[in-house]
RNA sequence: CUCCCUGUAGCUCAAUAGGAUAGAGCAACUCCCUUCUAAGGAGUAGGUUGCAGGUUCGACUCCUGCCAGGGAGGCCA
């Protein structure tokens, strides 16, 4: 709707323009291939936040006012009129009103009705785009170190990039997912030390019987150890920092002990995403890019953007202010940096994207604008370079750190939010009859619904003190009572099937009351949200709906009876809740929260 | 020292490519279960948007300076 509202006041402004109704107004300035076209960019529409601005609104008067010598509310009445002679618009709207320098936009009932069918029959595929040829587009999340447990710390990158990856490919993107492990990096230099520190000399049998006894937690302890004895014996850093090169190299032990390394966290690592119920398309490591890092290399030489400095090789960003970037090591071993920029040129040969997320700390702020500012230098094909840098989830003290051991294991908060979540049902007043089994997966859920919430209903840019209780609340805004509303819903459903109600048809020539026509409003607008939330790479504002949307169906239902009420009521307010249902499953769906039945 | 991010109600947040009267939840206090799941609903109270200037029809939003917290700054990733 959004889109069609601004090709309506394009229209609309044209054909004021033509009739020369705002002298002096030129769109010159703002498009200079077609000086008669008017880029959409213009004409800003926002999804109205309160009911008295009408479904839409857009402060487009203000700004041809100042392209032009017209006043704006004198703006706002005369492309009201023109947008009144546009047949089109009558399909959609009741009233187009211009007040104080706004348009505001109110669906018509007809449509509205409408549109409710339009849920009903599409289900929860109301506002699905189908990807379009020629918008790629790569998201680069999650993305861990590997070799140690997963953290808080990598919660917000996994669950914010996997719900954007839902939120573009449903508006008409085709995404590829890639999780681009840290499985390379002098990292493993530290490990391969650890490890082979541990099987050196033994004979091959205690040798084999010791990696493989090693478990995840052993890495994460011998990388803490590694750090704490860095302390006292700073030479350390060169034996890892050897071992490295030698894995570079494809030195044999080398590489078998990282191997073992990277097996060993995959496991860990697929059971927490199978968990979180999070999917990749690829996960194609660092380790990958080693090799074409080096090919790279030479293209960078070539071009003459390598300098040498202090026996390493630099890139200067000249016509910035940044620092320049390390692109290998004194030693010649190849730096993140490096294989980043050797990824990004992977990504454009094989999918062409018009776009790469990489949705990755704000820590890493400075890494990325070098990336994208080297990218730049390089005259690659023309791909829009976005940075969603997350703020960190840390507590009191400052970052939480793997290095010193100050982490906190994701799945003991989920353990815990399971935990609560029992206990909540234990208490609860309502009757519910679940069986053992039923309990146990309705608190899985919950758990993990709740917490991803939670992440996500932050604004990206905001930084997460961890906190026991905030993390676990599961009242009011929160992912529990979203869920709780889809249960009302089906519970609704359910009933009403049993009573013979019929689903997904509506009636002829009903009406709807106040409070059901708001809800409605809010059904339809899902769509627009879900592009919003996308363009804007915020799924906190998916959050809101959703909530909004709750919030509103919860007092509908509280205020009216469902399927007590009248036969002339009973059906469409059955209706009303099935196609909420469809939107919550939906929303759901794009946020990665589970679905429940019961609770 | 330089650069980047954040600062909104007692607490946690929303509103962030400038828009109309700054919205929620938690905590506090009042009501509502013989009625479709009370993890719910209705209501009361709570604000100089860190401070000081500036830009303009309009500033939580943009600019400048300051304050506070966090992050980053060539051989970790």
């Amino acid at each position: 709707m959004l889109l069609v509202i601004q090709q309506l006041l394009q229209q609309a402004l044209k054909n004021a323009i033509q009739k020369q109704l705002l002298p002096g107004f030129s769109v010159a300035p703002l498009s200079n291939k077609d000086k008669r076209d008017i880029p959409l960019s213009l004409i800003s529409v926002e999804i109205s936040d309160k009911e008295e601005f009408g479904d839409y609104n857009s402060n487009l008067p203000f700004k041809i006012a100042k392209l032009s010598n017209v006043a704006p509310e004198k703006v706002g009445s005369i492309l009201t009129s023109e947008l009144r002679q546009i047949p089109q618009g009558n399909n959609f709207f009741s009233q187009i009103e211009a007040t104080k320098g706004y348009i505001n936009f109110y669906l018509s009932p007809d449509y509205l009705l409408q549109s409710l069918q339009t849920i009903l029959r599409q289900r929860d595929r109301y506002g699905y785009v189908i990807p379009k040829t020629g918008r790629n587009l790569v998201i680069d999340y999650s993305s861990p170190n590997i070799a140690k447990s997963f953290g808080i710390g990598h919660l917000r990158s996994t669950v914010i990039g996997q719900a954007l990856y839902n939120l573009y490919s449903y508006r008409g993107w085709k995404c590829i997912g890639d999780n681009h492990l840290g499985d390379w990096g002098t990292q493993f230099g530290i490990l391969i030390y650890q490890i082979n520190k541990l099987i050196e000399g033994k004979n091959r049998r205690d040798q084999k019987e010791i990696l493989q006894n090693l478990t995840i937690k052993d890495l994460e302890r011998m990388y803490v150890e590694f750090h704490k004895q860095l302390e006292e014996n700073p030479q350390l850093k060169e034996q890892a920092k050897e071992w490295f090169r030698r894995l570079e190299k494809r030195e044999k032990k080398a590489l078998q002990i990282w191997k073992l390394c990277l097996s060993l966290s995959l496991r860990e690592f697929n059971r927490i995403y199978k968990l979180l119920s999070i999917k990749f398309d690829y996960s194609i490591g660092e380790s990958f890019y080693s090799r074409k890092a080096r090919i790279l290399l030479r293209e960078i030489q070539k071009k003459g953007l390598a300098k040498k400095s202090e026996g390493a090789l630099i890139m200067e960003f000249p016509d910035s202010n940044l620092p320049p970037a390390l692109l290998l090591k004194s030693d010649g071993s190849t730096t993140y940096f490096l294989r980043d920029l050797a990824a990004v040129k992977y990504r454009l040969k094989k999918w062409h994207p018009k776009m790469i997320i990489y949705e990755v700390g704000a820590d890493q702020s400075l890494h990325f604008r070098q990336l994208f500012q080297a990218v730049k230098l390089l005259k690659w094909d023309e791909v829009k370079l976005v940075h969603i840098a997350h703020g960190l989830i840390r507590d009191k003290e400052g970052k939480f750190s793997t290095r010193l051991g100050r982490t906190i294991s994701l799945e003991k908060v989920l353990n815990e939010a399971i935990r609560k979540s029992e206990e909540l049902m234990e208490k609860s007043e309502t009757k519910r009859r679940l069986s053992c089994s039923e309990k146990k997966e309705i608190a899985h859920a919950i758990g993990i619904g709740g917490i991803k919430y939670n992440i996500l209903s932050y604004h990206y840019s905001k930084d997460i003190i961890f906190d026991w209780e905030k993390i676990l609340n599961l009242q009011g805004n929160s992912g529990p009572y979203l869920q709780y509303t889809y249960v009302r819903c089906y519970s609704i459903i359910q009933k009403a099937q049993k009573e013979g109600v019929r689903l997904g048809k509506l009636k002829k020539g009903i009406s709807l009351n106040k409070d059901e026509i708001v809800l409605l409003r809010t059904l339809v607008k899902f769509p627009d949200v879900v592009q919003v939330a996308a363009e804007k790479f915020a799924p906190n504002l998916l959050c809101d709906y959703l909530y909004n949307l709750s919030s509103l169906y919860n007092y509908f239902y509280q205020q009216f009876p469902i399927l007590k009420a009248p036969e002339e009521d009973r059906s469409k307010r059955v209706q009303l809740t099935l196609a909420t249902s469809y939107i919550l499953r939906r929303g759901f769906y794009l946020l990665g929260m589970p679905v429940i039945t019961k609770m």
